[in-house]
DNA sequence: CTAGGAGCTGGAGTCGGCTCTAGGTCAACC
DNA sequence: GGTTGACCTAGAGCCGACTCCAGCTCCTAG
C-alpha cells in the first residue's frame, strides 16, 4: 500500500497496464492524461493511482477502436470538469454506435467463416470415411 | 445478362464491390486473385463474375480483420486446387478464433461504454429535473 | 570509480493497407 | 483534330499508432 501511495514509475505503470513505456510517453504528449503527470527527482514521471485508473479506461476505449483524437477530446472534457456532460454523452453515444455496428459486421463475417469451416470439415470427414 | 457475360471493366468491378480501382490493382499485385485477371484490348483488365464472387469473399475476410498475407495464403491454397483442405481448414479455424475473440473483446468494451452512457444520461436527467 | 539500469528528450523509422501522382495509351464524340 | 474519359504502369506518399534511436542524466551496487 505504501508502495502505491508513493506513486509509480513509468516502468511500473507499463507493467501494470500492459502499455509500453514508449506508449505512455506518447499518450502524454498526445494529451491523454486528465491532469499533467507529476515529475519527481531528475524529472522522472510519477504516476498516481488515478492516472492508472484513467489509463485503464483509455485502454478499453482504444481496444474498441476509439481513435486518439476522440480520446483526446474526451480527456479534455473530463479535464474541464462538470458542465459538459452533454458533449461527453454525445461522444460516448457515437462510440457506442460504432462499436455496436462493428460487432454486427464481425458477427456477419463470422457467419461466412463458420460456414467455410463447416464446408472443409465435411469435406475432410468424407475423405476420412472413404 | 449479355453485359455480364462479356466481362467487367475495373471501373465496373469497383462500383459493384465498393473497392477502389486502386485497391483492385493493389490486390492483384498482392496475389489476391485465384486466377490471373484476363486482359482485353490495350491491356485492360477484364474481370469475370467468378472474380467478383471471389472478391466478395475477400472483402468479408478483410472486414473481419484477416491480414493481406493470410488472405494471400488462402488464395494460393484455393489456386492450387483440391488436396490442401486441411490447411484451408486450419487457416479458417484460426481466423474464426480471432474473430470470435475480437467480438468478445468488443462486447466487453461495450459494457463499459454502455455504463458510461448511462452515467451521463442519469446525470443529465437529474439536472433536467432540478 | 565504473558499470548497469532506469529514466529523460526530440526526432526518425516502421508497418499495414491503401491512395495518389506522373506520364502515357486508346476509343469515342463534336 | 482536339478533348474527354477510362484505363495502363511504376513508384511515391499518407495515415494512425506506435516503436526505436541517439545522446544525455541519475542512482545504486560492486
Amino acid at each position: 500500500m505504501a508502495e502505491v501511495a508513493a506513486g509509480l514509475s513509468i516502468g511500473q505503470v507499463a507493467e501494470r497496464t500492459g502499455l509500453s513505456v514508449h506508449a505512455l510517453r506518447f499518450y502524454e504528449q498526445q494529451g491523454i492524461f486528465v491532469s499533467p503527470v507529476r515529475r519527481g527527482a531528475a524529472g522522472r514521471r510519477v504516476y498516481s493511482q488515478d492516472d492508472v485508473d484513467w489509463l485503464e479506461v483509455c485502454i478499453i476505449l482504444r481496444a474498441s477502436g476509439m481513435p486518439l483524437p476522440a480520446l483526446r477530446r474526451y480527456t479534455e472534457l473530463v479535464r474541464e470538469g462538470a458542465g459538459n456532460e452533454e458533449e461527453r454523452l454525445a461522444l460516448m453515444r457515437e462510440h457506442h454506435g460504432r462499436v455496436t455496428d462493428q460487432i454486427g459486421r464481425l458477427a456477419q463475417s463470422l457467419d461466412l467463416i463458420t460456414f467455410k469451416v463447416g464446408v472443409y470439415e465435411d469435406l475432410l470427414d468424407q475423405n476420412g470415411q472413404v
